[in-house]
DNA sequence: CTAATATTAGAACGAACGTTCGAACTATGG
DNA sequence: CCATAGTTCGAACGTTCGTTCTAATATTAG
């Protein structure tokens, strides 16, 4: 019906469903190596009903990512509202990040995991929303290197630290290891004093 | 040549080629996504030819997967033999992984990208060789706190130097990012500087 | 209620998948 | 030369893949 104003739809609420579905399916297998029988089983749902709601396997992954990152990315924007210095600004990017990722692990890990799976057009726009992220960090670690009067490559810097948090997903265990607020204390540590010059080039070596 | 290349028959060389070629199509495609007839392309074998070489698809992957992590370990344990001080003993451990990292790059893609493509028994024995070059890690990690007295979580700081070290094969770009000894050097002074308390300000840390 | 619309499913499509088989090559040693 | 073992391939097997068509069922509006 046009004209209809509703926020959100039945459409919406059953779109939501299958796609929490197939982040659980997509996590499991991985996007090749999941069939949408795979996805018929572990939503209830015949395979024909599911063409309902997305038009293909690809798009459906392009789904899943979109609204992963998009809202990664948006919540980092508000919370770096609330800091000002840029050691601290570092901390709420690492926190940002951790949080989300481990209360969002197995979506995550289909961001991560499949991040070359989508072509052309979907594959386009994700990697935008990828460089920009990548961006928002690369000014943080400008502003700190300014702010401290820092020199180092900030391209290697920012993809180390990206490196330590996303690789989370092939080890993070609930069970065993510590909670978000406490990893990105433990892995802020680890970046923010291996980024500062504690001596100079060629430090004694004992040899 | 003395008494080594004698044993490797014609069967051996033409499987080293088609393992090869299934690096780059596995690289290129990922394990799931590439076809046996990618591979068949790829070598200009016929399908069935390939199958002469090894028995299945999985296997495939074991063989490379297999080798790949192999010569790692086994290069790492001859330069760690040269390496006595703790940091020193680090700084090979990293800089051997960066090394074969970056002159392996797609098979080590594979390698990484792949990690639970394996069932069974397949995965079973490479998810050991994995386990023994974690405990390799995590040994020196802890030789180095216990030289210089420190306290961090030795998994954590090693899963982590893991995936700063591991995620370079999703932006490592020969033309523009430094080799594998200055990769190894900025990467080893992020983490050494990292995993030593600095103490300037008074982060307390638990076990 | 009825009628229109939104949602679901059975059955099937052609294509691609990993793998197999037997026949046909090629190389080698006697 | 023949015999033999080593190597390659065309053709096909049965299965599974993503997707679609059409009809049947729910839901909702008038």
């Amino acid at each position: 019906m046009p004209g209809v104003a509703h926020t959100e739809t039945r459409f919406d609420r059953r779109l939501a469903e299958i796609l929490e579905h197939a982040i659980e399916v997509f996590y499991e297998r991985g996007y090749e190596g999941a069939s949408m029988r795979d996805l018929s089983r572990a939503t209830g749902m015949s395979l024909a009903g599911l063409y309902y709601y997305f038009e293909s396997k690809e798009r459906l992954l392009y789904l899943i990512q979109k609204h992963t990152f998009k809202t990664i990315v948006q919540r980092l924007k508000e919370r770096l509202k609330d800091a000002n210095q840029p050691e601290q600004r570092i901390r709420v990017f690492i926190l940002n990040h951790l949080e989300y990722f481990l209360s969002n692990q197995k979506a995550m890990k289909v961001l991560s995991h499949e991040d070359d799976a989508l072509k052309n057009g979907f594959g386009a726009e994700i990697a935008a929303i990828k460089r920009e992220y990548y961006h928002t960090c690369l000014d943080l670690m400008d502003e700190f290197k300014a702010a401290k009067g820092l020199e180092f490559n900030s391209r290697i810097a920012v993809l180390s630290l990206f490196g330590m948090m996303n690789w989370i997903y092939t080890w993070y265990k609930p069970r065993v290891d510590a909670d978000a607020s406490e990893l990105a204390r433990d892995m802020g540590d680890i970046f923010l004093r291996g980024i500062c010059t504690g001596g100079q080039r060629g430090t004694r070596r004992k040899v």
